[in-house]
RNA sequence: CGGGGUGUAGCUCAGCCUGGUAGAGCACUACGUUCGGGACGUAGGAGUCGCAGGUUCAAAUCCUGUCACCCCGACCA
């Protein structure tokens, strides 16, 4: 392409809310521009690059032997009030109406449509494993949509869904698939990990996400340094500190400690630290009571676990300050153990404690040397917590360390959920009806793009991965329009560019030399080439990569040449 | 959903408190100078001041309503 022939400029200053590095840069480059909250328009720039990126993905779900189809975006109601999901699904579900008052939704996701379509075509258990998947527009009508199109309401989806006569198949298909994301997270040139996740309401046996490594990463993630445990934070699990429970030596005693409401606070008036204290945190039962749950001062109550313990409410909720009056006779802040009533889970790490200090459910009054067995029943031991660096790897090899993820990806085995719902079954081979396994697999490919960009820029701008870069090669020919010698030179260098399938831009622009440095930086284009009158004399041009320091001179004739060995390297 | 905030030129913003001819920088157009790291000069185009209603001789400015957008919160024991 010929930058005199593009239209949209390169941005210096972008709107205000822009926050994000990749949002930020992504209106500065021209690669998207903003239509309504959550909805953006994909400018040539940028759709070079999505395509890239839903290239390498077809590529990769076909060779896993996966056929691509295409459902609508606009589905009926019937088919959500028949899996139940029209209730559940919540304001997120954008809905409306046609002209004859049928109800419809814009497609957030697509099991129904797809376990339709399985149920009316899918006879035989001959005709599975069968694997169908889709590359197309969702809609999420979500809280808050921020971050450019890391968090959109309309995002571009690669969405696949996989039947089975078994679980055995569907272990084999679902593992498939993990080898598939493996390979196109590998092609996009991006540092990523798979975790182990919560499947969450969706139920089934197994579920992992894709995420790529990035400090600005929503998701907190954990993984050994001993191993290939990788888990969600919210599903790392936390051991039990070795060893038994040091015997109690000192005597239960009542202190005063007016307004220490925080570990923080308790931790300062006593003069303790927050390891040897324990923090009572209150939340609904599922009967309508309580159910106290004790941490490690030092800890944080992880929600996905509390909320499966029995007699816990899903999804987990405080107790209200009323409902802990009530329970406790007391103010939060001074809550604990000793006197309470109801059902109480201790962490690991605090059930191991001996002389703690806990709240005395009495205004302004704590314990110190508390015990358990001594002072409260025996404590039963649960993980509570959420994980964190140093802990020993579940696994009993390597310690953990936490990084931060943008999820991207994310594969589930479904099983029988959607079609149970739907009724979509075959036969098998004693001639039975079987209802089929199913699992998903989601890529948010819009995603993919402020990822890579999350997790490859500089102060200057973008440095795109070679194998999504909108264009391989950047020609910055200076003196473009005076110079007749330089302008025929870099003509014939952007063809013999584009023989070679080199995807050069050209900027042939009637702008100085900073402008267009600056801008090619900005795009991320991995190679240039600068073309200059005084080197063309010599028959020279400087030849930079995007990540190198400083340029290295390279002979015009041999420039091709030297930027395809380069892009191979 | 709760709390806070913002809507003025394509973008970033000033002007509003204290009502009186709508501004700056960037971007854009033309010309000239400049020309290997985001140039300069001159001239110019561009805004129903989000929308509706009200107060007033007079509203971007004050009042009411409305729409849009943004930020924060949903771990506190």
């Amino acid at each position: 392409m010929r930058l005199s022939q593009y239209p949209i400029l390169t941005l210096k200053e972008v709107p205000a809310d822009a926050e994000v590095v990749s949002h930020r840069l992504m209106l500065r480059a021209g690669m998207i521009r903003r239509l309504a909250a959550g909805m953006y328009t994909w400018l040539p720039l940028g759709l070079r690059t999505l395509r890239k990126v839903e290239r390498i993905i077809r590529e990769e779900m076909d060779r896993a032997g996966a056929l691509e189809l295409s459902m609508p975006t606009v589905q009926p109601a019937e088919l959500w009030q028949e899996s139940g999901r029209w209730n559940q699904f919540g304001p997120e579900l954008l809905r409306f109406k046609d002209r004859h008052d049928r109800e419809f939704a814009y497609g957030p996701t697509h099991e129904e449509v797809i376990t339709d379509i399985a149920r009316r075509e899918l006879r035989s258990h001959k005709q599975l494993p069968v694997n169908f998947y889709q590359i197309q527009s969702k809609f999420r009508d979500e809280i808050r949509p921020r971050f450019g199109v890391m968090r959109a309401r309309e995002f571009l989806m690669k969405d696949a869904y996989s039947f089975h006569v078994d679980e055995a198949s569907l272990a084999e298909g679902y593992r498939q698939m993990h080898d598939a994301y493996t390979r196109i997270f590998t092609r996009l040139g991006l540092k990523f990990r798979a975790v182990q996740a919560d499947s969450g309401s969706i139920g089934g046996n197994a579920s992992q996400e894709f995420h790529v490594l990035a400090d600005s990463g929503e998701d907190a993630i954990a993984f050994s340094d001993g191993d290939d445990y990788a888990a969600n934070l919210e599903m790392a699990a936390t051991l039990a500190p070795p060893g038994a429970r040091a015997a109690p030596a000192l005597p239960l005693t009542k202190v005063a400690t007016p307004g220490a409401r925080t570990i923080a606070e308790l931790c300062r008036v006593l003069d303790v630290p927050p390891e040897r204290c324990v923090k009572t945190l209150l939340v609904d039962g599922d009967d309508g009571g309580v159910v106290a749950l004790i941490l490690r001062g030092d800890h944080e109550l992880n929600a996905v676990k509390a909320q499966k313990l029995p007699g816990v409410a899903s999804p987990l909720r405080m107790a209200g300050a009323e409902r802990v009056r009530a329970a406790t006779g007391a103010e939060p802040g001074y809550l604990g153990p000793i006197g309470f009533g109801g059902k109480i889970y201790v962490d690991h790490a605090a059930a191991c404690l001996a002389d703690f200090v806990c709240g005395a459910n009495e205004k302004d009054q704590h314990f110190t040397g508390a015990n358990w067995g001594r002072d409260v029943g025996p404590p039963e031991a649960r993980d509570l917590r959420n994980a964190i660096a140093g802990d020993p790897s579940p696994t009993g090899r390597g310690t953990l360390q936490i990084a931060r993820g943008i999820e991207v990806g994310h594969i589930f085995q479904l099983g029988r959920k959607y079609s149970d719902a739907m009724n979509a079954a075959v036969l098998d081979d004693q001639g039975r009806s079987v209802t089929m396994y199913m699992g998903c697999y989601g890529i948010g490919v819009t995603r993919v793009v402020a990822a890579a960009i999350e997790q490859n820029h500089d102060a200057n701008g973008i440095v795109w991965p070679q194998a999504i870069a909108p264009f391989q090669v950047v020609l910055v020919p200076l003196n473009y329009q005076k110079s007749e010698a330089l302008r025929a030179a870099a003509d014939a260098l952007y063809r013999d560019f584009e023989a070679a399938g080199l995807e050069p831009l050209l900027d042939d622009r009637d702008a100085r030399a900073g402008v267009k440095f600056a801008d090619s930086e900005l795009l991320g284009i991995p190679h240039r080439i600068v073309i200059g009158d005084r080197g063309l004399a010599a028959g020279l041009v400087e030849y930079r990569h995007r990540r190198d320091a400083a340029p290295t001179e390279v002979p015009l004739a041999e420039a091709v040449a030297f930027v395809r060995a380069k892009s191979t390297a």
